[in-house]
DNA sequence: TTGAAAGCGCTAACAA
DNA sequence: TTGTTAGCGCTTTCAA
């Protein structure tokens, strides 16, 4: 039983191209011409060698081609938190325009913390061509660093002026600025804002918009939240209390929280107080009543995050990628306020 | 401008094992003892190569290691579908357990796919270590082939016999038969099911439930569905026309979009109509009214899948990984039924 | 405790 | 059109 020094795993040794290359009496560069399509080999011989391939189910390791060519066919992920269909729906549109490329993804999860962050990062720098950082949290220092560090790099969801890193971002500032002129002309002159995590980018942005929109003679009072359904369902008596007529979410999570909670207290949505989200997830569409909300198109950002990493991979450094659009979904969870003299637009 | 050769990417060229040799006045051999924590180096040694190490920035190539040491550190895992919480979860859960085994987890998203969810595991298996197929689609002769890989394998969510597979498993039959004892208890004798994917096996063990609740008198019906709230949308009224005092949806994403539909009908949930999830996905606790489903534990299957993957990598073969509990969580979606003379036990 | 050197499996010159 | 062979960057004997 005493298994000798390389069957340990399993008694079969692992296949290699030079066993390709004897049953199909070539030479390995011939096998190799095959295996990446080079057209300058005899056809007969070409046969012969994908039979063989075939017939010893044989696969080239991803390690070695990845020394030999001095890349790996992957890009590094990370994202705060997968669990959130923003960031996984955006990871599955990568990962198509990757494959189609022909490379593959390397997800990892920081869990918001911007310590893991850092290290997951350095790590990803070891196996991946090129990095795609969703939404770090990390500090703008350890952004530098990594920028230094000549992988092919790309930020979304966050803006970094002044580094030599390139973002693609989502205009959630345009996002909020609808939200609020929705509501203004729905009768609307006090909203309360639901705030997301303080370090984020994107809820600095929609602050931005919202201070924008009190130049419009809207009043905005904030109320600190989070980014999850309870962290809504948590705040929404304090979001009541501060008498708007209107409550602006920080994001679609928050906003079916804060849905919840008013049903148990019985505050009627929108009759007694409007109620708006951001993201768009699929389930703003399926709650009662539907939500307005701002649909981000994280297909769109994905398809275009993993195009724009692709061409700083290729050394081609023309334009930023730029800032996704964004469009409002107007539902029946907003409405005009009351007493207003109920005339929506 | 013409660069050169090797400096196509960026201008400084990788910073290999031998820099960090060179400058530490050691050997590769040192180094790569550093780097792997052997004990037998000199601690003044030891020092100086990690003081290389941190002012250079030197990190070892994933590709490098993984060839000479003959493995990737990385595990391959394959859900069908990245954006549904279920599997980001247990991803999550799976990642957390690698990351301490210190390896990564390469995911691939099949789209529900068999022919694709075929390709992509072709393609894990040249990345890495072992595989983890969670819900795998595939017809039996590719996951025959593939268990004759020899390469180390778990199945989640689908019970495979007579194949050299291992398989974790959720126990969704007991969780059915608990979804059909509570109902029946309420007084329901008819209900109708909204079956989920045909060639689950997720979907084929509710069904073995449903006829095991069967002989204990309920009558059930079945109507085609799908996984998707928009499936569960579409299916509502066909759900409401069976007849039966009771819907038990395939998933909670069915369920919260039968809500919906029953909302613009203005059909009561439970008053008219009782119904039930599957799986616990947050949002089931946030809906109007809040859903009673059956919490499938998937930071544990998560974990135990990591676990048990692991094992099976290190050739201990002892014990089959087995089966996940799942527990009933009952809440306001579910009462009585009309005429019953309403005793809710 | 250290270092030299032989691989690991593949690609890509370079020769033939 | 084909084959030979020198790397790719690291680990790991084996000697010293």
């Amino acid at each position: 039983m005493v298994a000798s020094k390389r069957a340990r795993r399993s008694n079969a040794k692992r296949i290699t191209i030079a066993d390709v290359a004897r049953t199909a009496g070539a030479s390995v560069a011939t096998v190799s011409r095959v295996l990446n399509g080079v057209d300058t080999v005899d056809p007969v011989l070409a046969e012969r060698v994908r039979l063989a391939i075939g017939d010893l189910g044989y696969r080239p390791s991803a390690a070695a081609q990845g020394l030999a060519r001095g890349r790996s066919g992957t890009i590094g992920v990370l994202v705060p938190d997968l669990a959130n269909p923003y960031f996984s729906d955006v990871i599955k549109s990568v990962s198509a325009v990757a494959r189609t490329a022909g490379s593959r993804v390397l997800v990892m999860d920081s869990d918001e913390d911007p310590e893991i962050e850092r290290e997951l990062t350095e790590d990803l720098l070891r196996y991946a061509d090129g990095l795609l950082l969703c939404s770090p949290r990390m500090p703008r220092a350890h952004l530098a660093a990594l920028a230094g560090r000549g992988t092919p790099m790309l930020v979304t969801n966050r803006q970094v002026t002044g580094l030599a890193l390139h973002s693609l971002t989502v205009d959630f500032f345009q996002g909020v600025m609808a939200v609020c002129g929705h509501l203004a002309r729905l009768g609307h002159r006090r909203v309360v804002y639901l705030a997301g995590p303080e370090h984020a980018w994107a809820n600095a942005e929609r602050l931005r918009a919202l201070s924008g929109a009190e130049a419009f003679g809207l009043q905005v009072a904030t109320v600190a939240c989070g980014f999850t359904a309870d962290d809504g369902y948590a705040a929404a008596s304090a979001a009541l209390d501060s008498g708007a007529t209107a409550v602006v979410a920080y994001n679609d999570f928050v906003a079916l929280g804060v849905l919840a909670r008013f049903h148990e207290m019985g505050v009627d949505v929108p009759g007694d107080i409007s109620l708006t989200g951001f993201d768009g997830i699929d389930m703003a569409r399926f709650s009662d009543p539907p939500l307005t909300t701002v649909a981000v198109p994280r297909d769109r950002l994905g398809r275009a995050a993993g195009e724009a990493l692709a061409r700083i991979m290729s050394g081609d450094e023309e334009g930023e990628p730029g800032a996704i659009p964004v469009e409002l979904h107007v539902r029946a969870s907003t409405g005009a306020p009351r007493g207003s003299g109920g005339t929506p637009s």
